[in-house]
RNA sequence: GGCGCGGUACCCAAGUGGUUAAGGGAGAGGUCUGCAAAACCUUUAUGCGGCGGUUCGAAUCCGCCCCGCGCCUCCA
């Protein structure tokens, strides 16, 4: 039974989608005026951790996510570059794909742009208007939300204490009442509109999330998922939009991210706090310890993001790799351990369960590396059996379903190395000290011959020679490993 | 002020009434090794922000208080 925590109902709930063995799942996307930064994509890894552990419960799933290519800020930076609103945001789109696909965030089925679905939310803007929930002023139109009494359920929000003249956008002050909001904006001289029924304008940001959702997923569908600060006002204006317009529920589990921060703040663009991947991964951190450091994290629970959590959690791969390529080149005896497999039959299990909490992801992480200590504590007594290898490996991979942060077990790397994807991902390939895989086997059977011949200052010479390139040696009982720093 | 999240060892963090408070990182000691590395073992919270209360029993429930962060305006 999966339970997910309900913005909605402050509580937590069973998870059971509309429709059996199917979820229909919304994301808030980018805005894509910049790089996104990590805080961004801790609530895009929420997302894909999310949509992992449904796919692993065996449901189908149904993802819609938007990019918001069309606001205040695209439109600013795009005139500011010279470019049009498309060539600036098709640029950063692109980027968003390629950080995305870094941190192997995988693909929702659907990624919807804002600007592909203007007459979509112009018809849902006159249907608004035909209810009665919408008036116009100087060109724009206006949600009304007196007329939705529900306004806040969501969010919790007092609206009454909001008064007008408190605190007004100076293009809004057409509005009846503040608390109401925008849909659709009248052009400014300069900017891009577009030519409709409702005459020339752009859209409000909130209206574009319930249009596409509705579009895509339903007027009522199983999962909206999004940061934190999106509660308000965001998803309570899509809530108002979609429920005026169907008088169905909208959304029945909300969930809501808890941000990231830096020095105990919010990370954040207006506050100049903020690390993008690409800051990150130039200065030597991999995508993968990135991903795990901001998944170890459970979403609910505000993260505080340090250059030592990043080590910490490199450190933590690094143990876990270790262990995967003991398993993998190291011959056991034959058998099996009664113990070790019935460890690992449990594995999968334990492994639901802590997911199946909420996404309790610090406890998945926890379940594994318990395996991890029996088995190599198993391997040193010299109790590990050849046939608790494959299920052993299993459990790994099982994991690394939902955390990906681990080399894939395909037998494609280098027999003798255990360097991972993420060092290809974060230090380009080989060639960057100058030391191709050929040269390091060279050195490596160099020093194999003079530790035969117990040369042991000259094996030694050999190995610090190759520690200066980034290059580590391991002795094992097996024979000889390396792997870059 | 309103609403919400949180305060567990040196750091990160699980644990929502009941045996010795997961796990990771770091430190210390040890085993193994030519030396390292890796791995393993031991070790670091009689205590879970504070004070009361409920209970046979609380980190876990209730009350009050202190502290941090977020939202209430664009924001993942």
């Amino acid at each position: 039974m999966i339970s997910f925590y309900n913005t909605l109902s402050g509580r937590m709930e069973e998870f059971v989608p509309l429709e059996k063995g199917r979820v229909r799942l919304y994301t808030c996307g980018p805005t894509v005026y910049d790089y996104a930064h990590i805080g961004n994509y801790r609530s895009f890894l929420f997302s894909d951790i999310l949509r992992r552990h449904l796919r692993r419960s065996g449901f189908e799933l149904l993802h819609v996510m938007n990019i918001t290519d069309v606001d205040d800020k695209t439109i600013r930076n795009a005139a500011a570059a010279g470019q049009t609103l498309t060539e600036y945001t098709d640029r950063f789109i692109e980027a968003f794909f390629e950080d995305s696909r870094k941190l192997r965030l995988e693909k929702p089925e659907k990624v919807a742009r804002a600007t592909e679905h203007i007459p979509d939310m112009v018809q849902a803007i006159r249907q608004l208007g035909e209810k009665g929930f919408t008036y116009s002023s100087e060109g724009s139109v206006y949600f009304r939300i007196a007329n939705f009494p529900q306004y806040g359920k969501l969010s919790k929000i007092d609206i009454s204490g909001m008064r007008p003249g408190a605190r007004m956008d100076r293009d809004e002050y057409e509005k009846a009442d503040v608390r109401d909001f925008v849909l659709w904006k009248a052009p400014k001289p300069g900017e891009p509109s577009w030519e409709t029924e409702l005459g020339p304008g752009r859209p409000g940001w909130h209206i574009e999330c319930s249009v596409m959702a509705n579009k895509y997923l339903g007027e009522s569908f199983d999962i909206h998922a999004g940061g934190a600060d999106l509660i308000f006002p965001h998803h309570e204006n899509e809530i108002a939009q979609s429920e005026a317009l169907s008088g169905k529920t909208f959304v029945r589990y909300w969930l809501h991210c808890e941000h990231l921060l830096v020095d105990g703040q919010k990370m954040s663009k207006s506050t100049g706090n903020y690390f993008t991947l690409r800051d990150l991964l130039q200065q030597g951190h991999t995508a993968e310890s990135i991903r795990y450091l901001l998944a170890s994290v459970p979403y609910r629970k505000q993260l505080n993001f340090t250059v030592g959590g990043l080590r910490q959690a490199a450190q933590s791969i690094e143990r876990l790799k270790n262990f995967q390529f003991r398993l993998s080149h190291t011959s056991f005896p034959e058998g099996a351990n009664a113990e070790i497999a019935a460890k690992t039959t449990a594995f999968p299990d334990l492994l639901r369960k802590a997911m199946d909490d909420d996404l309790n992801t610090a406890q998945a992480m926890g379940v594994l590396f318990e395996l991890v200590r029996a088995a190599n504590t198993a391997i040193d007594r010299g109790e590990f059996r050849s046939e608790n290898t494959q299920p052993a490996l299993d459990c790994l991979s099982h994991w690394d379903e939902i955390f990906e942060v681990l080399p894939k077990q395909t037998g494609d790397h280098p027999a003798q190395s255990f360097a991972t994807a993420g060092q290809e991902s974060a230090q380009a390939s080989a060639g960057d000290d100058g030391m191709g895989p050929a040269e390091i086997e060279a050195k490596l059977q160099e020093r194999t011959a003079a530790r035969r011949q117990r040369n042991f200052a000259l094996a030694d010479r050999i190995r610090d020679e190759l520690s200066a390139a980034g290059i580590l040696i391991e002795d094992t009982k097996d024979g000889m490993r390396w792997k870059r720093k």
